[in-house]
RNA sequence: GGCCAUAUGGAGAAGCGGCUUAACUCAUAUCCCUUUCACGGAUACAUUCUCGGGUUCGAAUCCCGAUAUGGUCACCA
């Protein structure tokens, strides 16, 4: 008769540690009272997801406001859908947003008491985990085939019974030792399952920080541990790893409840306390026929974090917005704060609303033009100049002109108590700022210009003569708008809708109609920052001319 | 389909048995301010909290049932 621990020994010889050593290889955690240990453990499977930020985030947040620690832990143990280099950008990202961890996988480094902290790299750990529970027989080697496990999918699903390795269907759990030691010694390729001894008919209370207690069934599947190909599969190594990695809090997606009692079972068969666990909700978005679904990478361009860096916008704000969904009371608070220092704002697992927020473009919008307008024409300018070197050439070679320009261009009704909120990301600038530059407003002027065509192109000429020789830009606003208005008036201008309302015949137009002619001459749009602010950005000469340009197209 | 979770306006939500003619924020609309736009200011936008029953003097809030939505059921994480 083979003996269990038979089994283990001609399944792992060379596995000479104990789970013993472990303990004293990763001790507890020498932390203050109250320290979280939280983790964020990505695959390296493509690039950072908006949903994976969001996780992310709390993580950081967590651990940095009770003194503990965040880390990342890659979870390579999938080799078929793995992208190169992706591990290391996702960290990039991370540090994009502030989120960074301080201890774990850092993309070419590892740092920390616990390393390694890459799964692949973790083999020798859970293969003394895996030893142990062979020792103790609650897991064994499986022979079956794919063509048996869809045959018996197939037909649990016909006869409308859970699917699954369990029970009567797990087949090689019934098999005797001296089989097994047969087919391992011919030469068999295995898995390796762990032995349930679970029932799905009996339930659990488990208790989850965000959602409260609830009763879930108990695990009864012979789940697979040990790949083929000699790696872990997600289930396990989150026990063992998070129990040698000490982790306090595991912070992941609702999509994770369901198997949560596999995971409880593993660690309590491992003889491991298990952590807490906060299951986050997942964002979502509305599809075509008004379905709510996860946010997909495939389908939504916003479910990857890079399409918010490639469009431009501050990564404060996708920070700010994802706090609003992940605790409702943190409007409240970034307002009282006004828009500053949101690293003091104490994050709660039970202000976290349990539903699936809808991702809220419009918000994301709002709050990055609040960000934007609080920022100063020098740190507009660096931010400009790191988005565009990056992702916009024409924008960076535009700003690398006269950055000084930029920077007057830019600073237009900004230094006030109320500024201008123009803008939320640098994805659009280009366009938006173009006519200031004299060869890229020559570019405009290749197009109709769209004056109002209640005037004839003889009136126009004549107002721009008139202000080109009339209009003083030495003066503050409101001289030069009582400038404007007296050149208006004295050609029969209405000095204000009123008086035009009141008296239609008797004027050609009013002030805002002079306005328009001017603003369209001077950039070729009919809305633009404050006008007078404009032409001080532009200055007399640069106007001059091209006042004179347009006259003359419109001989 | 089984199991689990969730359910307040266009969106995020507050509310936790009477203080609610349901807070606040975004969006939208209108008005005021105004040289356009943006800003700023004001107003409007759920007679009602998925539905149906019940408990109660009183329910969005408690109980029961239904419905809907999401998640999950891999040698993927």
């Amino acid at each position: 008769m083979v003996s269990d621990k038979e089994i283990a020994e001609l399944i792992f010889p060379d596995v000479k540690e104990t789970i013993e050593d472990l303990e004293k290889r990763y001790p507890e955690r020498n932390l203050p009272l109250g320290a979280e240990v939280t983790r964020f453990a990505p695959s390296p499977t493509g690039f950072l997801h908006t949903g994976s930020l969001f996780t992310s985030l709390i993580c950081y947040k967590v651990a940095k406001q009770t003194n503990g620690i965040f880390y990342v832990r890659l979870e390579d143990t999938d080799t078929k859908r793995e992208i190169e280099g992706s591990g290391k950008q996702l960290l990039e990202q991370l540090k994009l947003f502030d989120v960074y961890p301080s201890e774990g996988y850092f993309g070419d480094t590892q740092k920390g008491n616990y390393a390694p902290y890459v799964q692949s790299e973790r083999a020798d750990i859970y293969r003394i985990c895996i030893k142990h529970l062979l020792e103790i027989g609650r897991a064994y080697p499986c022979f079956c085939s794919q063509a048996y496990l869809d045959e018996i999918r197939s037909k649990q699903e016909k006869a409308k019974i859970i699917p699954g390795y369990y029970g009567q269907f797990a087949k090689c759990r019934f098999l005797t030792n001296d089989e097994r030691a047969e087919r391992i010694r011919n030469g068999e390729p295995f898995v390796i399952r762990f032995k349930s001894n679970g029932n799905h008919l009996r339930k659990i209370k488990v208790h989850d920080l965000v959602h409260g207690d609830f009763e879930i069934a108990q695990n009864d599947q012979d789940i697979v541990i040990y790949k083929s190909d000699g790696l872990p599969t997600y289930h396990f190594a989150h026990a063992v790893d998070d129990h040698f990695m000490r982790t306090t809090t595991v912070i992941r997606g609702e999509e994770w409840i369901s198997s949560l009692p596999i995971h409880l079972e593993l660690f309590e068969t491992l003889g491991f306390k298990a952590p807490n666990y906060a299951h986050l909700p997942v964002i979502m978005k509305l599809d075509e026929n008004g379905h709510k679904r996860k946010l997909s990478k495939r389908l939504d361009s916003e479910a990857a974090v890079s399409y918010f860096l490639k469009d431009g916008y501050p990564g404060e704000a996708l920070i700010m917005y994802l706090m609003t969904i992940a605790n409702s009371n943190f409007e409240e608070w970034i307002f009282a704060n006004k828009f500053e220092h949101m690293e003091n704002f104490t994050f709660s697992f039970n202000k976290m609303s349990l539903e699936g927020a809808l991702f809220d473009m419009g918000k994301l919008n709002f709050f990055a033009r609040e960000i934007l307008s609080k920022k100063n024409k020098e740190e507009i300018l660096q931010l400009a100049k790191s988005y565009s070197k990056e992702y916009n050439n024409d924008l960076y070679n535009l700003i690398s002109r006269d950055e000084q320009y930029f920077k007057d261009i830019m600073n237009i009704e900004r230094e006030k108590e109320n500024p201008r909120k123009d803008y939320e990301k640098f994805g659009n600038l280009y366009d938006l700022i173009s006519f200031f530059y004299d060869d890229l407003f020559d570019e405009i002027l290749k197009n109709k210009l769209e004056f109002n065509e209640k005037f004839d192109k003889n009136l126009i000429s004549l107002m721009l003569v008139e202000c080109k020789n009339k209009l003083d830009l030495n003066q503050d606003e409101q001289g030069w708008f009582a400038n404007l208005k007296a050149i208006g008036v004295e050609h029969k201008f209405a000095g204000n809708g009123k008086e035009y309302k009141a008296n239609p015949e008797a004027y050609v137009g009013t002030i805002s109609d002079l306005a328009e002619m001017l603003r369209i001459t001077l950039t070729g749009k009919k809305n633009s920052p404050n006008l007078y602010y404009v032409m001080q950005v532009l200055g007399k000469e640069r106007s001059d001319k091209r006042m004179e340009k347009v006259i003359s197209l419109l001989k």
